[in-house]
DNA sequence: CAAAAACTATACCAAAATAGTATTGTTTAA
DNA sequence: TTAAACAATACTATTTTGGTATAGTTTTTG
């Protein structure tokens, strides 16, 4: 019931991107040093977040990483589920064999957790990194 | 990002209870039977729930266990936090020390995922197990 | 009053997940 | 053609999870 340490980093990249000029491409490293993110895990977590579209890498020398959308159109959601998978809160949610009872129809605890997932989902889907950059303006002044 | 197998389970042990009579003394043995729950391990989370009030044990021969509150006081987020303690969905939202940048208060991320979990614990805290009881009784007709 | 049936407490343990590292390879600009 | 960047895969140490074991306490009842 916590969001993983990757989830954390990839939040914090994503941000630290989102702040840059749109298009602007910065090397890992930079990103590493700046929000203290071990280098060689940033460098896994970004590959996730390219797969999902979310990041575009650009190899080779003068190459590293830009946002690949505009920061409204990428929800905390989006990067969470890049990073983790898909939002599930409980196993019997996913495999019914886990449902002790092999009863997921009649549980009525599988279907209040799927509707608290549902709504755990949507909050995430609610803020998008342009909120983010603009909540973070706001707070240096 | 996932309920643990022990709230699962504790979920699954009191809701059983909440379908007995009022007051009703049973076994765990007979819980974690009809649950398909493991019988030790049953044992350890019974306690977790006893000494949140949400069970009441009895020892000694013709001992057990019995809701130690009625269903309607009893919700999700009640036996959640007896098993795993209170809901938390980020490391920063507790220790400053995990926040990379020990900028707690203006980040963005930190802010917004405050409010994030906000919302989640009170999703839960909106079902209690008289509803769950309410749900069963219309599935088994 | 002792024996058995129940729970209590603490400690232990195996397996899985997490967080991160290492190695080797590929791409691309200069 | 070399060096700077990312890619892919595999490995590893630590922590958490899920569960078990052992020894002890409480309470009823014959």
């Amino acid at each position: 019931m916590i969001l993983n340490q990757a989830t954390d980093y990839a939040f914090r990249a994503v941000l630290y991107l989102s702040l840059l000029q749109p298009g602007e491409i910065v090397e890992a490293k930079v990103i590493a040093e700046n929000q203290h993110i071990p280098l060689r895990f940033l460098l896994k977590i970004l590959r996730s977040l390219a797969k999902a579209g979310i990041v575009k890498s650009y190899q080779g020398v003068g190459g590293g990483y830009a946002l690949g959308k505009i920061p409204a159109d990428i929800t905390l959601k989006d990067v969470l589920e890049a990073v983790e998978g898909s939002i599930r809160i409980n196993k019997c949610l996913i495999d019914p064999d886990y449902c002790n009872k092999q009863a997921t129809e009649h549980c009525p605890v599988h279907h209040v957790l799927a509707s608290i997932q549902q709504t755990i989902s949507q909050e995430f889907d609610k803020y998008n990194f342009e909120q983010l950059k603009e909540y973070m303006k706001q707070n240096l002044k």
